[in-house]
DNA sequence: AGACACCTGTAT
DNA sequence: ATACAGGTGTCT
């Protein structure tokens, strides 16, 4: 469900109500959802959450300095807000009981209908053992980043197609099946082109495409085309200004060529035969 | 690099 | 009954 623009509204939603409070429990409801690996199952208890960060689509919450919870929401994963005692439903699986300094109880809870979401709870040290952390790409909003990187990581997948690339978490990190669709889309570029074909300029470009639509997505509070809502249960507004995801055989909104729909790196691809040509 | 696995729900 | 879904780890 979730990619990049997604997690950092949870972020940004979850920031103010949970930040200085002190987590009393963290209770397993369903099990190898959640990877302790600090060898104490009470690990977190008393601790406080002291910052909340995201890092492709990990969301990692900072229990102090010597401790760290990791999520990865995957498809489904979503966290729950709660500041009443929660009734427990199906497919929840975590939940973290936190009191607030001046406030009350509050409850986090993790639900995931599929169950590919996962938690770690860990030291700061261990993050690093995470190897899809470990591997991510750059941040593609990083001020930081430019555009000759992107397009030297592109390189070094040469042989396969663009659709592959951007979806590998190595090269750039966050974008998803919906936000690879829609920066090929507006950057007007093939997504079966080789990885290593890029100019200097189409990469420039590429780049500033990514950011304009990862940045209106954000802005948006992220696409809920199905499952998605952040903490407090609020959906995104994305699905509203999509131009090429889920929209297969409809009018192209540039040229009123019909989209067309292939499949790439065992993902449904959506694109503009005429605005995207090869 | 690509197929398959992991799960459950929904649409056809 | 079958195909497909916002993702990614593990096997060819």
């Amino acid at each position: 469900m979730p990619e990049l623009p997604e997690v950092e509204t949870v972020r940004i939603s979850l920031e103010p109500l949970i930040l200085g409070a002190r987590i009393l429990e963290i209770r397993e409801l369903t099990a190898g959802v959640l990877y302790n690996w600090t060898g104490h199952p009470e690990a977190a208890s008393g601790s406080t959450v002291t910052g909340l960060r995201r890092r492709g689509k990990y969301l990692l919450l900072d229990l102090g300095p010597d401790l760290l919870l990791i999520a990865h929401l995957r498809m489904t994963g979503q966290f729950k807000y709660k500041d009443q005692p929660p009734a427990m439903v199906k497919h929840d699986h975590i939940v973290i009981s936190l009191e607030k300094p001046e406030s009350g109880r509050i409850w986090l809870v993790f639900h995931d209908t599929r169950r590919f979401g996962r938690i770690w709870l860990l030291r700061p040290d261990q993050a690093s053992q995470i190897a899809g952390l470990a591997s991510l790409g750059p941040e593609p909003l990083d001020p930081e980043l430019d555009s000759e990187t992107l397009r030297l990581r592109l390189a070094r997948h040469s042989r396969t197609n663009l659709k592959a690339a951007l979806l590998s978490q190595t090269v750039v990190a966050g974008l998803g099946n919906i936000y690879v669709d829609e920066t090929l889309f507006l950057s007007g570029i093939n997504p079966q082109r080789l990885s290593g074909s890029l100019s200097s300029q189409e990469a420039e470009n590429l780049l500033a495409c990514m950011q304009k639509i990862l940045r209106a997505a954000v802005n948006a509070r992220g696409t809920s085309v199905k499952d998605y809502v952040d903490a407090l249960n609020v959906r995104g507004s994305f699905q509203y200004q999509l131009q090429v995801y889920g929209r297969t055989g409809q009018p192209c909104t540039q040229c009123g060529t019909p989209l067309a729909k292939t499949r790439l790196a065992g993902r449904t691809t959506v694109f503009c035969p005429n605005c995207q040509p090869v």
